[in-house]
DNA sequence: CAATTACCAACTGAAAGAGTATGTTATTAA
DNA sequence: TTAATAACATACTCTTTCAGTTGGTAATTG
């Protein structure tokens, strides 16, 4: 799978939020309600996204997540590669420089990087504001 | 990873058969050297090659493999499908027809349709030929 | 101070994937 | 007819990754 079900949770959060942008902060306990999964999960998911500042913070009663940003400044991209580390569709593309010995030869090598290419700009070309309005 | 490595020797085998044509069968040892990979794990590879009838075989001596097609007919999509069962980015896509209860309202599934679509495009439209060409 | 809510880290369990081990069967050439 | 060759088959091991859980601690507010 080149997108984990991590990555997939923290679009549909983020996409929450959008929709809720107005309710100031919202809670993990209320998206994990509606989002259909386990709170202790749901928290895991906002650690990462609070950790790369994708979104506001606030302990405490009241407390909660919200987006710092306009949904349209937050690419999907940048949201998936912080989650799995990274959008690369097979391990030769993993390590960069290609330590891989026969990647000076190897015929297949092109594919790959072009593939990868496409698809980060697939992701690059999506927003959460684009998916909150079934934009795609 | 959308792509195993099981996927990548096959493609590798195939290319390395086409630029091997006109030398009658060619030996599992002799692709397993050149492509630096054990006799074993090459064997295996090419089985399921050999079950899609992507080559023809010829056992005992002066036996091995060779393609049954020219080059430009086979397409690297339907190599890869037959190694990893399928090319479906996010596990949402697995299942046909889709059963995740949500997938009516999913803001996120068209876009990994979308995807799909766009990665089954770029494999159809390339072939053993063209990866023997570095006509990528 | 008590309730609330985010934050943190270690762990479990399952699945998939890479690769190996140990054969058996078909074919050919001597 | 036998020995060598090479494909075919299957079960297994080992590692890694990923999903999800457990059991907390720290900050904030009423």
């Amino acid at each position: 799978m080149l997108i984990s079900t991590r990555g997939r949770y923290a679009l549909r959060f983020l996409i929450d939020l959008a929709e809720n942008q107005n309710n100031g902060y919202i809670t993990t306990k209320e998206i994990a309600e509606r989002q259909n999964i386990s709170l202790k999960y749901a928290e895991r998911i906002f650690g990462v996204l609070s950790s790369y500042e994708f979104v506001d913070t606030q302990r405490g009663k009241g407390g909660g997540y919200r987006l710092n940003r306009a949904p349209s400044d937050y690419k999907v991209s940048e949201i998936l590669i912080a989650m799995d580390e990274d959008l690369t569709p097979v391990s030769c593309l993993k390590c960069n420089p290609n330590k891989c010995e026969r990647s000076q030869k190897c015929k297949t090598l092109p594919m790959w990087k072009k593939l990868s290419g496409i698809i980060n700009s697939f992701f690059d070309g999506i927003t959460i504001a684009d998916l909150a309005n079934e934009n795609i």
